[in-house]
DNA sequence: GTTTGCATGTAAACGGTTACATGATTGG
DNA sequence: CCAATCATGTAACCGTTTACATGCAAAC
């Protein structure tokens, strides 16, 4: 799932510019489960204009820079619709604190504390956002979504708490070494 | 967390070629948080040599292609605990799976119903054989991290079993357009 | 007799991030 | 006065995937 099919996909709910279209990944549900950068999204939405998917029309603005609104065409909404109905790439989640919970034994147990504190900070923050964002989900599929990310983020938490002792209760044994 | 430092942590856990290395990261439990192939694998090991933070001794067998057998040095072993003393990483999650839900009132009803049956037999597969390598964990890290994958597909699963009507209830307004 | 497993590697292509460049305006 | 917000874009770099190359042996 490239930026460029992001890109489109949002465009389905209504215009953008790429500016806003950044903002909607950091503010709006969409990060928990998507990401792209400015310097992958602004050439993403050039190339879509060469290939006909979105029409752009620029907007000269008082006191502020001109910005460049991205509508999408007849064309790119069944581009979109059909790379919907081709087989979904599989999820793919990388987590460098799991990764590093198999080595538990390896580290000091103050280290392992301060990796799970700030893990569980990280994801809390993460909730806190999503139920937020989830009083404002309108269609179903944005309140599905954001029910399955808070679910996600329940059971890792319960999770981390109820199991957290099991692997801090080690003693670095290599930590002298 | 790069390829080479993925390699390092597994060899912390006894020697292993490259070959084998890739089949942890399939048969084992740990390609749920992290993967990688072969073509970043061998680069990273041949790299990791260079760097003395694994050494290499190679095997010449019978009826089988010689092997190269990596075990990681003291300096390697440094290298990988300092890498975990350090912030890591953030976690990422990508799933087109979850975008695509946003997207299901332009899709057909079968689709999304689909998409659905072929989502939960994925996690369904992955949960089971999280299951079967849970009774082989050994430390106390392999079992926290085995555990913390079933929780998660636990609550995917329980999530969508309980909440998949309200993404499929929706008639495709779009759908003939 | 074809596929699977063992085993290593390279090269090209890809997709993306990071840093840089520019510049006005508003809020603290 | 400094930081943040608005706004677009490029270029260098990075890590990874994919496809290719090789080849024997065992299992089906």
């Amino acid at each position: 799932m490239d930026v460029r099919t992001i890109c489109l996909g949002i465009l389905t709910h209504g215009d953008a510019t790429g500016y806003e279209i950044k903002k909607l990944f950091e503010d709006d549900g969409y990060q928990h489960f998507v990401e792209a950068s400015f310097g992958s999204i602004y050439p993403a939405l050039n190339r879509l204009t060469d290939e006909g998917y979105v029409s752009v029309r620029e907007e000269s603005q008082e006191k502020r820079p001109d910005r460049k609104v991205y509508s999408i065409t007849s064309t790119g909404r069944s581009a979109f619709i059909a790379s919907l109905l081709k087989p979904l790439p599989e999820d793919r989640h990388r987590s460098p604190f799991v990764f590093a919970m198999l080595f538990a034994d390896l580290l000091p147990p103050s280290r392992v504390s301060g990796m799970l504190d700030t893990y569980i900070e990280q994801v809390e923050q993460k909730f806190a956002h999503l139920n937020a964002h989830h009083a404002a989900s309108q269609s179903d599929g944005e309140k599905f979504v954001s029910g399955f990310g808070r679910a996600v983020y329940v059971a890792i938490l319960d999770f981390l708490h109820t199991h957290r002792a099991e692997v801090e209760k080690q003693q670095a044994a290599q930590a002298a070494e």
